[in-house]
DNA sequence: GAGTGGTCTAGACCACTTC
DNA sequence: AAGTGGTCTAGACCACTCT
């Protein structure tokens, strides 16, 4: 017995969570007050709030003081602040330049099938691009996307320096968290011109898994960096 | 006015705060109760429950239902979990096996006096050592610690896996924050050998620096990885 | 059974925003 | 002034550990 012992408080947080994958409440979004949830679901305000406070720390939720409970907004900012992880030397933060070089629709791979989850024979967008940090090239970026998650995602003429603000716009979808694997690699010749770099130089490669709301890998990258200028940085907590 | 606003749990927090980086509670005590502390300090038992929830997910300290509250350890365990961030293709956590190479007093240079906030002149001990995974030799690394802050370390005879375990147990240093910093390299000729590559083979190298509970950073590496089994893991939320 | 932390409630008051 | 979230309290009860 006691194997499915849940609080309130977890309940509720279910709930939210399950209305914020829905769509049910969209970004940028004024929640109910607590009060109001409290109602609403039969249970106290403060065991609202707790359940409230927790999907803050997710950022999931804003909530300001005389203002209210708001889903959370990928902006700009917010996204490039969170995930993207190069700096300087000294520490400071980077803004990155975009520039498209290519995409094109394709059969997904074995690894990139495996990786995103997608049947056999399944379609992908691969999107290339360059990013120049202080008017240094400096990654470039393979990003696949497949088409059931971001349809016709190849026929959107402006794209945005941070993808995850499109994402979340048009496709509903909200990445929540990422997982980075790095390697070294000698940079092969095909990638050279791109990058400013001699082939065979060191260059670090970043593949990303991008993570959305409900759990699920949505988006896959491959980047290849140079590091002659700049730093890929975390903080371990 | 009101610049100087504090909640009593903040103020709680920095009170129990002041107390563990001053060694008053050691790793692994029993603190007093909620109601003993909120007794002490004059305030309700739930304000001390809020102060001592922010700690535990600072992992500062570790609550257990129908125990207490404890001073967290860092374990083997814990320690390699949160700051050991190499993984297999598969994902799979990696414990390595150390074997120190050769360590020696020098004097601060001017990078790493930097880094550490220490005085020109002060003296340091560079520990050299190399670590497997699954066999594999995969990482070398010079690890800067100043003396002023570990007396004698040179003269620890057997250094465990995890060093910040020694740090706690014999220095009163609890490591809560490392900040990582991430390049692609050519391997040096003189570091090929003990890495079993090629001179000029791309590695990856981390610079980390490790804080201290009271934000000081207190200690200083650099490894020289080899990317061809294993990767460096990172989860950004 | 006694002592601990974990949950939940109800109510008071404060701080901030908006009208 | 009204409405929001933020803080603080007091008390009840539950879940877990130890003796």
């Amino acid at each position: 017995m006691s194997t499915s012992f849940q609080p309130l408080y977890k309940q509720v947080y279910d709930v939210l969570t399950q209305r914020l994958q829905e769509g049910y409440w969209k970004p940028g979004d004024l929640l109910p007050s607590e009060f109001a949830l409290a109602d609403e679901l039969g249970v106290s305000q403060g065991t609202v709030r707790k359940a409230l406070n927790q999907l803050v720390t997710e950022y999931l939720l804003d909530r300001q003081q005389g203002k209210g409970t708001f889903v959370a907004e990928h902006t700009q900012e917010s996204s490039l602040f969170r995930f993207f992880r190069w700096r300087e030397p000294g520490g400071e933060k980077l803004i990155p330049e975009t520039t498209v070089i290519s995409q094109s629709r394709k059969s997904a791979n074995v690894d990139q099938q495996q990786k995103l989850g997608l049947p056999a024979g399944a379609e992908i967008n691969e999107l290339v691009r360059v990013r120049s940090l202080l008017d240094q090239i400096t990654l470039l970026e393979f990003v696949v996307q497949p088409l059931s998650v971001f349809p016709d995602i190849d026929l959107v003429k402006e794209l945005p320096n941070s993808l995850y603000t499109l994402y979340q716009e048009r496709y509903g979808i909200s990445i929540i968290s990422a997982r980075d694997e790095l390697r070294a690699e000698a940079l092969p010749k095909k990638f050279a011109k791109h990058l400013n770099l001699p082939p065979q130089h060191p260059v670090l490669v970043v593949e990303r898994l991008s993570i959305n709301i409900d759990g699920r890998a949505v988006e896959y990258s491959t980047a290849y960096c140079s590091t002659e200028s700049f730093s890929y940085v975390v903080n371990l907590k």
